[in-house]
DNA sequence: TACATACCCTTACACTGTAAGTGTCAATGG
DNA sequence: CCATTGACACTTACAGTGTAAGGGTATGTA
């Protein structure tokens, strides 16, 4: 993990870990059964620290904790992030995650069809954001640049208005915020979907 | 393209992608500076493929559409949906997209802020939505099977009730309908939100 | 004393992206 | 008409990857 965190998930290999460990590569195969086990590990343990949201609080509140926990989480790895976002949740660890989030759903009066689109629209949002965010954000300039790369400077043409409208909020965007406005949305669609009580 | 969403991502290689076109793999650099680009081109022709959505159609429909064309588009390439998602969208064709969908939120009464907000929010939905879908769901066990994956034959003991309660719907699930149930979400919590015109 | 287990090692293989250099056509300009 | 150039292909080579195969040794158990 700290190799991760500090040199990237490329400069995770196995000789490389095997070196900072103080062993040879193939050593590792003993405690390991392979490299994908070993992401999955990595997966597993970022999971593991997202908190389970105090139950004392409202419904809305737990569904905010929850996402703040989990983006919080991944920005403190953000290497990590694109394999959190492409793996379904099912280690070990996120299982009891997934269980409070479906009681958590299932208490709001609705169905189990619609509890399951909400879990899975509030997670969508949380990992499909978060992504974004730790990959960089269009026009934030944090992406690699190559030949199909436009960068903002380019765009200097009337062909974009809008878009040379927003590049100061872009470039002066609150991500915290941001974050906070869009599970805004979410919770109040939900309410409006939700069955009185 | 061919080539990745037959055999999917790792099948192309530099060499391989060579043999396809009955050419060595280093004649390739005489067209593309390296792997990445080839990669970023990829990406590009799949947004490319996104329509805009029509004008004349009410603001809240023009969003749908915008959002069912991205998954349908992405569901046609599932291997590169990770590299859709990883990468901002910053390159050349996305451009158009981006710059429509800014004069579509801008065009809501929102200040710019919000403008952002709204569309960072529902890309990160979609992104996260369709990465899910195209990566297995939980417990639709179409994801990679290691030490650390949980199986939903595991589950019988009762520590996951809500779990439980919850697979029926998870094996049965419309995603399509499931899609159009979180932009919902959205659409309401938006509307909410927009200034009275 | 015998055996099993845990843990490390070295060697080897097939594969990766790509730097460097060479060869060969077709088109262009003097 | 010939020289030069550019586009495009080739070969060779290098450092790096994951991991299969097999061998060594120290510890704990029967």
């Amino acid at each position: 993990m700290k190799l991760v965190d500090e040199q990237g998930i490329e400069a995770l290999s196995m000789r490389r870990l095997g070196a900072e460990l103080g062993v040879e590569a193939m050593s590792l195969y003993n405690h390991i059964p392979n490299k994908a086990a070993l992401l999955e590990a990595l997966v597993d343990h970022v999971i593991a620290e997202v908190p389970i949201a105090d139950e004392a609080l409202p419904w809305d509140e737990q569904i905010r904790e929850m996402a703040r926990s989990f983006r919080r989480l991944s920005l403190a790895h953000p290497h990590i992030v694109p394999l959190i976002a492409m793996r379904p949740f099912n280690t070990v660890t996120a299982l009891k995650n997934v269980e409070y989030a479906f009681g958590l759903t299932l208490s709001l009066g609705l169905n189990e069809n619609e509890a399951l689109h909400v879990f899975r629209a509030l997670a969508g949002f949380a990992t499909g954001y978060t992504l974004a965010e730790t990959g960089g954000f269009f026009a934030e300039g944090t992406g690699p640049k190559t030949d199909y790369t436009i960068d903002t400077a380019d765009l200097t043409s009337g062909e974009y208005p809008n878009l040379m409208k927003m590049i100061p909020v872009i470039l002066s965007c609150n991500h915290d915020e941001e974050f906070e406005f869009g599970i805004d949305l979410f919770l109040e669609g939900l309410k409006k979907k939700m069955p009185p009580r």
